[in-house]
DNA sequence: CGTGTTTGACCTGCGC
DNA sequence: GCGCAGGTCAAACACG
């Protein structure tokens, strides 16, 4: 397996910044291809963070989603109700923040242990959404950029792909159309590792 | 002047 | 109970 695995489908087909929530949701609704590999919660998530393991960062990032994983059976939500989505780009140039069409709003930076490169958090700025993330190069490959949604949740169609949507709330609803990197070439190999919900 | 970013301080949870 | 680390807040600053 690879250490990426899984790939979204990059269709774009939104603008940024839409502040109708209810009337985006089909709008922002994606599909992962069928024979993409996105991965649920427990092994590709632990993997990782064994692949991070050490002096890697991963190591107490990781230990909330291993939580989530184990208390909630799967696809459970987080400790703060609200579903994970762990995914992982590769970007040659310094961006970190992913263009899926959510206004994101920077609220704050750390420097986490173990690792040299910043931790960025940010919230969606949309009126009524309350998705966040936070963003960080992973310290082994200054290519690797991390990036954990909350509010996303996955619905799997057992005969097509799965869908990634984000509820905010029931009057705000997401979905997460394509991600790419902002004011980047056409994207790099950007890959969901695990949803962790 | 409004909006977004930066950054240090503070708060909270968890492990020892 | 204490210390550490992660997460959030808010004032200051930069930029359009």
């Amino acid at each position: 397996m690879p250490l990426w695995a899984g790939s979204l489908s990059t269709r774009r087909n939104t603008s940024s910044g839409c502040a109708a929530a209810a009337a985006c949701a089909d709008q922002y609704s994606a599909a992962t291809p069928d024979n993409s590999s996105v991965t649920f919660g427990d092994d590709e998530a632990d993997n990782e963070s064994h692949r991070n393991k050490g002096d890697e960062p991963e190591a107490k990032g990781c230990k909330e989603d291993a939580d989530n994983e184990g208390s909630s059976d799967g696809m459970g939500a987080g400790a703060d109700g609200k579903p994970r989505l762990v995914v992982h780009t590769l970007s040659d140039i310094n961006i970190d923040i992913l263009d899926d069409s959510f206004p994101w709003r920077k609220y704050g930076q750390k420097v986490v242990k173990g690792n040299p490169n910043p931790r960025s958090y940010y919230k969606c700025t949309t009126v009524g959404c309350s998705v966040w993330n936070h963003v960080e190069r992973a310290s082994h490959d200054t290519r690797a950029v991390i990036t954990t949604y909350a509010g996303a949740v996955v619905q799997h169609d057992p005969a097509g792909p799965y869908t990634l949507e984000m509820f905010p709330n029931p009057a705000c609803l997401y979905g997460i159309t394509a991600f790419q990197r902002t004011k980047d070439k056409p994207r790099d190999d950007l890959f969901v590792e695990s949803l962790l919900c």
